[in-house]
RNA sequence: GGGGGAAUUCCCGAGCGGCCAAAGGGGGCAGACUGUAAAUCUGUUGUCACUGACUUCGGUGGUCCGAAUCCACCUUCCCCCA
């Protein structure tokens, strides 16, 4: 099977501009494509490692990718699916984010001589002029094209303001630039950034009279339409500090049954064939799937060893009650009262929740458990010598922490 | 430039002088049931010294015994006309 079979197969090309000729590029690996990433946070996330993953796979079979950092579009911002608009950032916090993106994806694509290349638009975009854009680039675009695109629709009523407008000029400008310095003849993207494509393709044929191509990636939503990779609002980080290893195995292990071969197939470098074989796994014969998805990725983006200390820890959190290697949250010696310290503080303090409020609720609701056993008084007072040996503190099902005092 | 409307707690959205920490829904969290799933049911969802106190309703000032609610100015957004 060749790369785009293979891509077909897994359920990862949504859109494409001319499906012969892409074909035709990639199976035989003369695609010299690029992904965009705008660095509007301080680290990539789950979403954008599906655009990873499709960057190392077509690496693998021959393709020379660009990963091109958005230190100029993320000046803009773009509008495409979002319902308002984004907090501007400042040019600084743009070029730490982007430094943050250089490092995490050095760990992941192979860059330099003859590999990947990474480049940032900030190098061509901060300096243009703007009438001679105006005049060079934007007398290629109509408004009423512009207006009629799938990513400003939802805009059109909440309100767009010019400068996000522009956004998908800048894009296309981008890829114009690209084909024209670097011989960038394909755009890969996520499928909300269809119209944006388009419009590079569309500039490079004004311009140039030659054309470029654009293939989208199905978006990773859940069996409810709604987009992964997030929880509760928050995304799913790939920098440690900031969604830990097991947090980040444990997102994958609780994915519904609906999406697990889905994630699978999208997401993992394992065979077709063995996945073709899960495919027939059913009820909870589907928990093995969940672990093998959680693993693989983990492994992925934090290594093996991370990967099977997260496993360790879960199974024996949830298997045997007890656990593994918890977190650990040190508490002061000063901040103890009388030499003891209560529950509700101590929940405070390991970070299990935000404040004395809801640590009075998560005890009211017998939701808490001190080493196996659970807390029914909220005034339960735990002394300075039992927390030097350290306490096992949960809290709900899932999050828990070994309290140490240090 | 002229006219009209809007800003409420994580989100949507009620409230239009005291009975408002603010209806309802969504989401979150916890409990039951399970397979660390889904669905369902229950509780909960500003903070703290928790049967009480304190801080919230775009911002700043004001009226009033009392303001999310009334007035003035400011900011942002939407709609209509140009």
């Amino acid at each position: 099977m060749q790369i785009y079979e293979e891509l077909q197969a897994r359920g990862l090309i949504a859109q494409v501009t001319d499906e012969s000729l892409i074909r035709d590029l990639v199976n035989n690996g003369k695609a010299v494509f690029y992904i965009g990433f705008d660095c509007t946070a301080d680290s990539l996330t789950a979403g954008h490692f599906m655009a990873l993953t499709l960057m190392k796979r077509l690496q693998m079979a021959g393709n020379k990718p660009i990963a091109l950092i958005g230190g100029g579009t993320t000046m803009i911002g773009d509008p495409s699916g979002r319902t308002d608009m984004r907090k501007m950032l400042t040019r600084e916090d743009i070029e730490h984010n982007a430094e943050c993106f250089k490092r995490q994806m050095e760990k992941f694509i192979e860059f330099g001589e003859g590999k990947a290349q990474m480049l940032n638009n900030a190098d061509w975009l901060l300096d243009l002029n703007y009438v001679d854009m105006l005049r060079e680039v934007g007398a290629c675009f109509s408004v009423n094209n512009m207006l009629r695109a799938e990513c400003y629709k939802q805009r059109m009523e909440k309100g767009l303001s010019f400068l996000e407008f522009n956004y998908m000029i800048m894009q296309s400008y981008d890829f114009y630039y690209l084909f024209k310095n670097h011989g960038c003849n394909l755009q890969f993207g996520g499928d909300d950034q269809w119209s944006n494509m388009l419009g590079g393709t569309e500039l490079i044929r004004r311009k140039l009279g030659k054309d470029a191509n654009a293939m989208t990636i199905t978006l990773l939503t859940d069996s409810q339409g709604k987009k992964m990779g997030k929880t509760a609002g928050n995304a799913v980080w790939l920098d440690p500090n900031k969604t830990s290893p097991y947090e980040f195995y444990q997102y994958w292990r609780n994915v519904g049954d609906a999406d697990v071969l889905k994630c699978i197939r999208m997401l993992t470098f394992l065979p077709i064939e063995q996945i073709q074989e899960m495919d027939k796994w059913e009820g909870s014969q589907l928990n093995r799937a969940k672990e093998i998805l959680a693993f693989e990725l983990t492994k992925l983006v934090h290594g093996e060893e991370e990967a099977a200390k997260a496993e360790a820890d879960a199974k024996a959190l949830f298997a045997s009650g007890g656990a593994g290697d918890a977190p650990i949250a040190t508490i002061a010696e000063a901040d103890l009262v009388d030499g003891g310290m209560d529950i509700l503080t101590i929940l405070v303090k390991a970070g299990l929740v935000p404040s004395k409020s809801e640590a009075r609720r998560a005890v009211e609701q017998g939701g808490v458990t001190v080493e196996g056993e659970k807390v029914t008084d909220i005034k339960t007072v735990y002394a300075g010598e039992t927390l030097k040996n350290g306490l096992l503190v949960k809290r709900g099902k899932k999050s828990f922490k070994k309290v140490v005092l240090g």
